[in-house]
DNA sequence: GTTGAGCGTT
């Protein structure tokens, strides 16, 4: 009989982390960062939660200034997700944080055409 | 000197 409550308490126990949303990587979204926040800055305030493998921060070929979004990532989730759940909704350089799971993205360039095997000729 | 939702190469 304790069978079954092992099977329930099992269960309550059990992480009821849904398996088919894998809304977490390693990978941070940030965002509603300054237009004068850095990666040095963001890297900064976020290697205090964990080791910080990459920084990226989106920037304006235009007008030379930030997007006000970058990409952080971390060298285990678990840090990542304590500095999401540190940081999400906290504010940098007077302004708001929204951060969030970074989506994958193939990285390399715009466009990329492999050469035609004619050779050009 | 400005503005403010977002998911990638300035």
């Amino acid at each position: 009989m304790n069978r079954n409550l092992m099977s329930v308490a099992r269960k309550a126990l059990t992480k009821v982390h849904s398996p088919n949303s894998p809304a977490t990587n390693n990978k941070l979204f940030v965002a509603g960062l300054s237009w004068s926040v850095d990666e040095r800055s963001l890297k900064d305030a976020f290697c205090s939660f964990g080791d910080v493998t990459e920084v990226r921060i989106l920037y304006d070929k235009d007008s030379g200034r930030s997007r006000g979004f970058g990409f952080v990532s971390f060298c285990k989730e678990d840090e990542a997700v304590s500095a999401k759940d540190a940081m999400d909704g906290k504010a940098l350089l007077g302004r708001p944080l929204r951060i969030s799971y970074a989506l994958e993205r193939a990285r390399g360039g715009p466009v990329v055409l492999p050469r035609l095997p004619n050779g050009g000729r």
